[in-house]
DNA sequence: CACCCGATTATCT
DNA sequence: GATAATCGGGTGT
């Protein structure tokens, strides 16, 4: 296991590239949550690109709103959405330069600090089930509504990403997204392979 | 203002 | 495997 805590904040010109080549490259680092005087954080090991125009399945598939604006505005920033009324899902804002929208869905991360803090908001008896689930994270985490459009690059934030070495290739894979519709077919889902922090799918 | 529906989860059978 | 829970965004009247 790598010393995260010598790792640096990921800088703002790591999320200014292509969303689907950021979402690959957030594998392994970790996820940090400030609450209140808690320190919260997880190895990321599983997540998904949503592009802009051209992806249907992505909240910024068209015109610029109220909730999704997030996605069109500076990247390293959060954004966050409630999804079926119940569960608030974590992002970061990722896109090329000439890209209009875009970000990368947080789905499943292995607990690193403040586990019992996770297992008070979860609830659960086995611990893969506390944070293996995007809906699942944000609880873990304790992240709301208010946390969207926070930004993740600041030191001085309550919300951040630790930057950690690179992956070898033959350790994770990619897969068509779940739970979605539209655009189903792009392989825009990364996970890590053989690990049990990853929903079951 | 009414309607539809979703980047999910827990809890059944 | 099926389904309820629960709410706000987006669309159209």
């Amino acid at each position: 296991m790598i010393d995260y805590k010598k790792e640096k904040i990921l800088k703002r010109s790591f999320f200014e590239r292509d969303t689907v080549l950021v979402a690959e490259e957030l594998l392994g680092k970790v996820l940090v949550h400030k609450y209140n005087n808690i320190l919260v954080s997880g190895r990321i090991v599983e997540t998904e690109a949503y592009c802009g125009s051209d992806d249907l399945a992505s909240h910024a598939a068209h015109k610029k709103s109220k909730r999704n604006s997030v996605m069109f505005g500076p990247v390293g920033h959060a954004y966050i959405y409630l999804i079926y009324g119940l569960h608030t899902c974590i992002n970061v804002v990722a896109r090329a330069p000439e890209a209009a929208a875009g970000a990368v869905l947080i789905r499943a991360l292995e607990p690193l600090e403040a586990i019992e803090f996770i297992e008070k908001q979860r609830n659960v008896r086995q611990s893969y089930n506390l944070t293996n689930g995007p809906g699942k994270i944000g609880q873990a985490f304790g992240i709301s509504l208010n946390d969207t459009g926070v930004d993740m690059t600041n030191k001085e934030g309550h919300l951040y990403i630790l930057d950690a070495p690179a992956l070898s290739q033959n350790n994770y894979t990619c897969s068509k997204r779940i739970g979605i519709t539209k655009n189903p077919d792009v392989l825009w889902r990364f996970f890590i392979l053989n690990n049990p922090w990853v929903s079951r799918y």
